[in-house]
DNA sequence: AATTTTCTGATTTACGTACATCAAAAATTC
DNA sequence: GAATTTTTGATGTACGTAAATCAGAAAATT
């Protein structure tokens, strides 16, 4: 049997209040003593019965997860995972609400955090523009005492506790080394289009990618970044442009959320064998992938991030480690080949699959 | 506020008693009050306490897994990782015990579960040798009331409660795609390397390969396989002899744990510019995927698959529901450019990657 | 109607921890 | 050494559920 609070009173020789006061760090114990229980608490390798304690203070954990607004599949896939995740709260003893603010705006996302930061709540999960005054944002939750993780998209140099997300540049270098790979001897240049560049994951997709075909794949020309602000509209006037502009294009990374754009162009220009990669698997590129119009698609999994950051949350604000391993985000790559099943609760877009 | 047995039995009209008598499948209600409680369950959407009930309970659930013995690396990066999930056993109220049996026996291992049943642990996690005798001990397992997940590798028409493993024809299927564009243009048959064509998981593999290959690669030999039992000497043997066979050989499939013969074999005979797509990211196939012997690695995340199966196993024992889409095991796939870091507590093998 | 059997209620203890209160003891100050 | 302050002990209640006991009520049987 693990040791109880009682064994540690026993062993110290010390009563169970006093006990109780080293362990959440109430005043009135004197260094000795404390030195004495924590002695015996490291002896008898005691771990508090972090069940009984949340069922004593019949805590609940109030998590704030702020996500971009509009209508990027993605985003939306998450928000439904978040609503999931609160549909089984009860169970977790967790109370998880989602604000949504306009992508790419700084201010607004600014004015989120502090708002979300003044109701106190057990943690904040935030898909992050990366600029100074989210930062600082940040910063400020971090003294306010309340724990932080970027979710996605990650914050330069910020006081976030954690994020939650796929390192975005191996992305970068994985669809940089299989489009390489299945160019093989076709020429041509190769086109990015993106959503926008002042959110960190798209940089360091784009710096991972053109590193690894400038490393394994030297003479293959990287057509500049279309910046398609993740609007199917533009994204697909740009793609297209594109394409007249270079006839002999040989391949496109799509490392942003402008695939439906993107694919819509695609079909628009009939079979011309362009390898194409993407990213996040959604109906979308789910039905390009089986179709053959797009060749591999890149994937985060939006319930595994849900997840991970509401575990990782609770255990910084219970100041406990996490599972390190747990918690990394795996880069999944789909083929037509390997597609898990489409989930009956998928609502729009989410592929489901997981930890 | 969610509701407690107080309120059930308030909402209900009946006592305290009662209800439990109701919730714990005790005797001695009549019918017709069940219904009311019941009812009253429903109308309050009462979920029992889960973290309350095992509190009340002591509760321990020990969980026995039965894993092959030998120096299969992935095998013993399983162990490594059960060891670390028992470690981690006090915060979960479980408690794991490791069983391992020689690979590839079934009667051995039908006495292994008969064992293990015999002493009514809250569950059993096998790594299965597909023949009708484990079916049938498995099914005994059932019998007494003992849930038992499979895990890796799965057993045909099983009472097992639950698979805990990769979608293995989708794996051979995502290797054989990979492979085809990997070949490109290049002529020349292809090898495949399995372990044991006795266990399910290998024989999984091989039949997507097959498909996948058949479908889009159209004129491509493929070789019959080298059954190399997962054996380090016997494969690089078989795969050298393979070698000086077919001068022409344009790829290899390892779908097995016969990995370090294979990178042997592979080293001895120079740069031949041979596509080699391998299964399970251990040191060997990490050092030979960063070196360029191996192009691709197809993984299944042990540690996942760890915590999945307890999960699991406690859900089935507790007799609720389990997250299906945190379930799925993953097919990663891993190229020189996005290997996770290695993580300082890997002993051996294990790649370190989850949920 | 009397008896037996089956249900139901009331109550208590327990799980491991949190937290509050009040008294007693020890240490500190003057 | 007396007064004060600080530290410690003892005790009780609470969280939500499990499980047991015993008495009493209701139903079924005779």
């Amino acid at each position: 049997m693990r040791p109880t609070v009682h064994d540690i009173a026993a062993s110290a020789g010390v009563s169970l209040a006093t006990v109780d006061r080293v362990l959440n760090r109430r005043p009135g114990v004197r260094a000795v003593t404390r030195a004495k229980v924590e002695d015996a608490i490291e002896t008898l390798g005691y771990v508090r019965d972090v069940a009984a304690a949340n069922l004593a203070k019949s805590r609940i954990y109030p998590l704030v997860f702020i996500i971009p607004a509009g209508d990027n599949p993605f985003m939306r896939g998450l928000e439904a995972e978040i609503a999931a995740a609160g549909a089984r709260s009860s169970a977790d003893r967790t109370r998880v609400s989602i604000l949504t603010v306009p992508a790419f705006d700084s201010m607004v996302l600014v004015e989120a955090i502090d708002k979300a930061v003044s109701e106190f709540p057990s943690g904040i999960a935030v898909v992050a523009v990366d600029a100074p005054e989210v930062a600082a944002a940040i910063e400020r939750a971090r003294l306010a005492g309340v724990p932080v993780v970027t979710l996605v998209s990650d914050l330069a140099a910020s006081g976030r506790d954690h994020f939650v997300g796929i390192d975005n540049i191996a992305a970068g270098r994985t669809a940089g080394s299989l489009m390489g790979r299945f160019l093989g001897d076709r020429a041509g240049p190769v086109a990015v289009l993106a959503g926008s560049m002042l959110v960190r994951d798209h940089r360091e997709r784009l710096q991972g990618f053109i590193a690894a075909m400038a490393e394994d794949f030297e003479p293959r020309v990287i057509l500049d970044v279309l910046e398609g602000q993740d609007d199917p509209m533009l994204a697909e006037e740009l793609v297209a442009t594109c394409f007249n502009a270079h006839p002999d294009l040989a391949g496109i990374y799509s490392l942003g959320a402008g695939n439906r754009g993107l694919i819509t162009a695609i079909s628009a220009q009939g079979p011309r064998g362009i390898r194409v990669i993407a990213h996040e698997l959604i109906s979308h590129t789910r039905a390009a992938l089986k179709a053959g119009l797009i060749d591999a698609v890149l994937h985060q999994d939006a319930g595994h991030e849900v997840r991970s950051a509401i575990r990782v949350l609770k255990a910084k604000a219970d100041g406990v480690a996490v599972i390190e391993a747990q918690e990394r985000i795996r880069i999944d790559i789909f083929l037509k080949d390997n597609l898990p099943l489409e989930q009956p609760g998928d609502l729009p877009d989410p592929s489901g699959q997981d930890d």
